[in-house]
DNA sequence: TATTATT
């Protein structure tokens, strides 16, 4: 048994691992998109031969555009945005405040954080977690210093397609206990009936959040099934009230509408989350060092086996990484040094050189106190080993205006200029 | 007949 678990619980990480670092080299892309664009037009930035396929992605979701509606993968809302302070009644609306849906389930807050601060100062940022076993709900909120940042981020990155979903981006409606509880489950609808059919049937019983019509993944047709957010549950209440074992027009069949099940409730998976994870990130201990050393083993494992580009490291990599002295391994990624930066390099040309090799958590100028110009290096952290390599082996050596680039993994060491 | 929208 002990062991059964551990294998599920080795696979788990495994997957998630492989997932993350597929998904954070997206939301990387994602937000280097425009400053890479740019960069490509203006001829100061020469990618590597490899990178093309990553760059021609970029320009594709670039000239493509934010896409809101219909999509496969998210369910989309016909009736436009979510927040309208005139026709909710509300002055209280926030400009700053927003809501990002659809996120990928292993996203996490930093990566939000990362993703969405890069159109401007944030002043919170939160990523929302089941309080039980940790798993992300899928959504988080954003709350920017500037309004003007909250409409560009709305304007940039809503509909920004991360991993499987589509991501959506829009004002948040002041919190209040009379919008909870307001999704409901539909079944038993027309197999032709359109998205646009089932907001109409709805949309007399209030102010539609969203709807969407599940498909048959294989054939795309209706499975006859869907959900309708309203603005308020009381909204939703009448909207049983007055649809619930009735007939759509045209419709044959009377349809069931009730409300969904709480996305809270517990699987299998949940439990195992919870015997193992919640634990661990309230108590570190022996298990948590364990499910670190865990998620290390299996980045080199899916460094491995799924990259065939590059065999980062040797078997004393493996062991060493048993210990706690990794080069340039700071816990939360793998720190990068760069030497020989201009005076007035900033943090924006950091993530724009590193951004496209794949997950950067963070990046950093060093500057002088007194005069705030670069002391002509800085920090860079990325996620995954692999890409962290590739990195550094392309762009040591860059030549970045007039000056030629050192780059390396961060040592111990102090580093003499 | 089931996705993850209110901190």
């Amino acid at each position: 048994m002990a062991l059964r678990l551990g294998r599920l619980f080795i696979n788990k990480y495994a997957w998630r691992l492989f997932n993350t670092s597929r998904q954070q080299l997206q939301t990387n892309m994602a937000v280097r998109l425009c400053d890479v664009a740019s960069l490509l037009r203006s001829g100061s930035w020469a990618p590597e031969p490899w990178t093309g396929q990553v760059i021609a992605a970029m320009e594709t979701q670039l000239s493509n555009g934010p896409t809101c509606n219909n999509t496969s993968n998210g369910p989309s809302t016909i009736s436009n945005n979510c927040s309208s302070p005139v026709e909710s009644g509300s002055i209280e609306d926030s400009k700053t405040n927003l809501i990002v849906n659809y996120l990928p389930q292993n996203m996490t807050q930093e990566e939000l954080k990362s993703l969405f601060g890069s159109i401007g100062e944030i002043e919170s940022c939160k990523l929302v977690r089941d309080k039980i076993t940790g798993q992300s709900l899928g959504y988080g909120f954003v709350n920017y210093v500037d309004p003007k940042d909250a409409e560009k981020a709305i304007n940039t990155l809503n509909g920004l397609r991360l991993q499987t979903k589509t991501i959506k981006v829009s004002y948040a409606r002041p919190s209040s206990a009379s919008i909870r509880d307001a999704n409901l489950y539909v079944s038993g609808l027309p197999k032709t009936m359109t998205q646009k059919e089932l907001e109409q049937l709805f949309s007399q019983y209030g102010r539609i959040i969203t709807s969407r019509i599940l498909v048959d993944q294989v054939t795309g047709v209706s499975r006859g099934v869907g959900f309708i957010r309203f603005d308020r549950r009381v909204e939703a209440e009448e909207a049983i009230k007055g649809l619930n074992c009735q007939k759509p027009p045209g419709a044959t069949e009377p349809i069931t509408v009730k409300f969904a099940n709480n996305p809270s409730q517990k699987t299998s998976q949940a439990l195992l989350s919870q015997l193992y994870q919640s634990p661990n990130r309230r108590y570190p201990g022996p298990l948590a060092q364990q499910a670190q050393r865990f998620r290390l083993d299996n980045l080199l494992n899916m460094a491995y086996g799924v990259k065939s580009r590059f065999s980062p490291m040797a078997i004393e990599g493996v062991t060493s990484l048993a210990g706690i002295n990794i080069p340039g391994h700071a816990g939360t990624g793998w720190c990068i040094f760069v030497y020989n930066l201009a005076p007035d390099a900033d943090e924006s040309i950091l993530w724009q050189m590193f951004g496209p090799f794949g997950a950067v958590t963070n990046v950093k100028v060093i500057r002088d106190f007194n005069t705030n110009k670069c002391k002509g290096f800085g920090f860079v952290t990325m996620t995954n080993y692999d890409e962290a390599a590739v990195a550094i082996a392309s762009l040591n050596g860059y030549r970045l205006g007039d000056r030629v680039l050192q780059v390396s993994f961060k040592t111990n060491k102090t580093h003499k200029a």
